[in-house]
DNA sequence: GTCTATATTGAGATAGAC
DNA sequence: GTCTATCTCAATATAGAC
């Protein structure tokens, strides 16, 4: 079978000099794609080299000219995802001249949309990650936490505004990824509730978590 | 090296007409035993029959003897587990005499602690599910499914007590035991938040879901 | 950049004796 | 019930040509 990915994705020829050519960073990309959608419905490590390279139409001599192995494609699936995620959801959550309560609030919808829209990039759950090198594991760690820690300060000024009313943020905060996280694993698009009513509840829950401490 | 657990665990000659002998029950429950800690801490792919062979201090024969694969292994324990978790927790949600709010506390303490005192045996993370067959994962998810209706039930008694107030008490089931599973993710005994401690700030959680209808 | 063909390893599982 | 020895096969990864 040829490179049925190739037929489209080539744009137009271009300069040379650069280290990754147009179509080789295309196709690297589409491998990832093909690769997010297998590891999520089967499991990492019930998809084949093969697997992958069947869905993407090469053979798997040439899908080791794009990553040097497949571990290296999970790393890079995962990290794209969670660098973006973290950019996206930390630029909310530090907004200037933004309530506290409404930035936790934009930033619950977001990471909702997230979860939900790109459950397939979503591979950090703890298991998967064993495949990973320690070094891997390090990176996906601290973007994680510096998204934790994110969620943490904005519930901590939350407090000293005297909208929420918690003991400790940091662990509201956990809590609160946890429950969002939790999501993907049970979601479907094509259920009864739709996205933005999710989101809704899930604002509610959180801001809930963020007053935990007003009752008896 | 011969069988390092049988040692001390045979206790006394007994019938044999029973269809598993006690030391079988014993020897078998003992692999369940290392299994579980070998799959919690490495993942399941990753460790080889070979390393539980050697974690008990047998053959890989003779793990076949007492099972017939490495996937019944896995299921053994995530079903043993789940199977006494779910009792438990059914019976302190369905108490009769006590109040839905004291009913959820109690269960939410029981849950806190099983998921801290016996982590080893709480490999249902949906990855690993993977690795089982159809019939497994249905028996699986039927036990989870009957545990989270429970939950569901109490929040709607406390919602007609008048005690809590949520939109869709399923719902917030699911973000309740979502956020209490993740616990097991992060949490080390060593920690500075000592257990009891952890179950009183997620009971207050719980509460604070129960009543996410209630503000603004 | 892509292929065909193949090397290599390590896994799960089994045979058959004791 | 337990062992030693081995089978079988699938998986990752590589060699080398085009």
């Amino acid at each position: 079978m040829t490179a049925v990915l190739q037929t489209g994705l080539v744009p137009v020829p271009r300069d040379a000099s650069q280290p990754t050519s147009p179509i080789e960073r295309t196709m690297a990309d589409a491998i990832l794609a093909r690769a997010a959608s297998l590891f999520s419905n089967r499991g990492y490590h019930a998809v084949g080299i093969r697997d992958l390279a069947d869905a993407v139409g090469l053979s798997t001599s040439t899908l080791y000219h794009y990553y040097a192995n497949k571990q290296d494609i999970l790393f890079a699936i995962i990290n794209n995802f969670l660098e973006e995620f973290t950019r996206r959801l930390i630029a909310i959550l530090r907004e200037t001249g933004v309530p506290p309560r409404e930035r936790l609030e934009h930033a619950i919808t977001d990471h909702v949309t997230l979860t939900v829209t790109r459950s397939e990039e979503l591979l950090a759950g703890n298991p998967v990650l064993n495949a990973l090198s320690q070094e891997q594991r390090a990176r996906i760690a601290a973007l994680r936490r510096s998204y934790r820690d994110a969620v943490r300060d904005v519930i901590a000024e939350g407090v000293v505004a005297g909208d929420f009313h918690v003991e400790d943020p940091l662990l509201t905060a956990m809590a609160m990824l946890d429950m969002l996280d939790g999501i993907r694993s049970w979601y479907h698009l094509d259920g009864q509730l739709d996205l933005p009513e999710l989101a809704a509840r899930y604002r509610a829950y959180a801001l809930a978590l963020c007053r935990s401490g007003d009752s008896p």
